[in-house]
DNA sequence: TCAATGTGCTACCGGCTCCG
DNA sequence: CGGAGCCGGTAGCACATTGA
């Protein structure tokens, strides 16, 4: 067993100092990601002798908070110990809702707002043709799609809506409205179903079964009016157009998406037409029904607006980008670990196995810079008689994390919760609103207790001493 | 050798928010 | 209202490991 370990060199004094009060799952990475690309580490921590850390291993321990292990010091003197080192020991504010361990891969940094060198004017405000796939709008020669040509009559910024209803086969289109850039009608115009209608969605499309049986034109017919009406070099403006311009079966390359040119700040959600009308048009739409001419003509409004006002103009400030860390870290020659593998066992025989569709591959720890575990047992107990548990559970930990500790050289070890013990939190949480009458002022300190908790996350970073 | 335990994976569920 | 997409949480399964 010992031959599979690592060889390294036999000396590592590095020693990472903390010296903020508190971080972010999000700093973790920040430095992790800063240490192998050689950009300068963060303002929080200072690291001595660098150039002996190679390897950088996480333990996620989810389910114990740094209160419980503080009182379980002579179940777990190690981590204790490590605790009551000034310098090592750091509270961590994990205040989003996407999981700890995704805030702790997936770094959200803010989107800045450079202007891409090769677009100006208006062209700055439609839809880049890399981000066509991405948002699911049709593309260029897709099978049994039409597409927009130069004959078409109108070349100014148009909007359109379709309206959609449920038949027998599938959702169809059901109203197609284009509007001119006054605003004008060019074509609203009610489609033969080709299956047998199951339901109308009068209330949200607006449609009625008089609308449809008085329909003259089939969805072909209504498409080819649409190629004759827009030609391909006209701005076509819509709000969630990736739904209109697939019921159309059409190809447009020049679109302006209101639901992407005013983003929600909880991306990838989206701010829907009647929220964006109300706040930016102070104009009240959808009010019982939909309807498309009214909707395509928001749409252009709104875009409209944000040519006037620019392309900050209904962002967000906090809009956020993605970045995640086997990704950044495989711009380096750093190879990563994916989370949650046999691990400790593997890692204490200093190999370990990565599945390649069926066929396992055996590597050694030592040719990786950066591995993740989670160790889940906490997580996994059930809501009563844990005490116990726990205190097997951490006992077991502290052992494993000090033999890890000492037999690795030149690596560094974060050791950190990343959240509290939510599923004790919940049911606690749970029982409360069940029995909110017959509560007791026991249990509500224990409620407390256990919400209080929740936020007592901790982060160690051990080296050997 | 075999039962108990540990581990990784996946399917499923519910909540949220958009669309029609 | 239902569908879709996304997310987090969880239960259960199959397989690996451990220890008597």
């Amino acid at each position: 067993m010992e031959d599979t370990l690592p060889v390294k060199r036999k000396h590592s004094c590095m020693l990472l100092t903390v010296i903020k009060d508190k971080i972010r799952l999000g700093d973790i990475h920040r430095f992790i990601v800063g240490f192998f690309t050689s950009q300068p580490l963060p303002e929080w921590c200072v690291l001595d002798q660098p150039e002996y850390l190679q390897q950088i291993v996480l333990i996620f321990l989810p389910g114990l908070d740094s209160t419980t292990l503080k009182t379980l010091k002579s179940t777990s003197p190690y981590l204790n110990s490590q605790m009551s080192t000034t310098g090592r020991y750091c509270k961590i504010d994990n205040a989003s809702k996407r999981g700890y361990l995704n805030d702790f891969l997936i770094l959200q940094e803010p989107v800045s707002f450079n202007i891409p060198n090769h677009l100006s004017g208006i062209d700055l405000f439609l839809v880049q043709p890399e981000d066509f796939s991405r948002n699911n709008y049709p593309q260029e020669n897709q099978k049994s799609y039409v597409k927009t040509s130069s004959s078409g009559t109108h070349k100014g910024p148009l909007g359109i809506d379709c309206e959609m209803i449920k038949t027998s086969c599938g959702t169809e289109l059901a109203r197609v409205s284009l509007v001119d850039s006054k605003y004008h009608t060019l074509y609203d115009e009610y489609v033969i179903p080709q299956g047998e209608v199951i339901d109308y969605l009068t209330k949200y499309s607006g449609i009625t079964k008089n609308h449809i049986s008085s329909a003259s034109k089939t969805f072909s017919l209504v498409q080819n009016d649409i190629l004759n009406l827009i030609n391909s070099e006209a701005i076509l403006c819509g709000h969630s157009l990736e739904n209109d311009l697939q019921a159309l079966k059409l190809f447009h390359k020049r679109i302006a998406d209101t639901a992407l040119l005013f983003p929600h700040s909880n991306w990838p959600s989206k701010n829907s037409l009647k929220s964006l009308a109300q706040k930016f048009l102070k104009k009240t739409i959808q009010n019982g029904s939909h309807n498309s001419i009214e909707d395509a003509i928001t749409a252009l409004q709104l875009f409209q607006l944000k040519l006037k006002l620019g392309m900050s103009f209904g962002v967000p400030q906090c809009i956020y980008k993605e970045n995640h860390l086997c990704e950044s870290l495989a711009q380096t020659n750093s190879r990563t670990v994916a989370v949650g593998l046999r691990i400790p066992n593997e890692l204490i025989k200093g190999n370990l196995s990565v599945d390649y569709g069926g066929k396992v591959k055996k590597y050694l720890i030592s040719e990786y810079n950066v591995i993740i575990c989670e160790w889940r047992e906490i997580k996994k107990l059930g809501a009563k008689d844990r005490q116990e548990d726990i205190k097997e559970i951490v006992k077991k930990w502290d052992m494993k994390i000090k033999k890890l500790v000492e037999r690795f050289t030149n690596t560094m070890f974060i050791v950190a919760n990343g959240e509290g013990d939510t599923s004790l939190a919940n049911h606690l949480d749970q029982m409360r609103n069940e029995q909110f009458f017959k509560w007791t002022i026991e249990q509500e300190r224990a409620w407390r207790q256990a919400q209080l908790n929740l936020n007592q996350n901790f982060a160690l970073f051990c080296t050997p001493d």
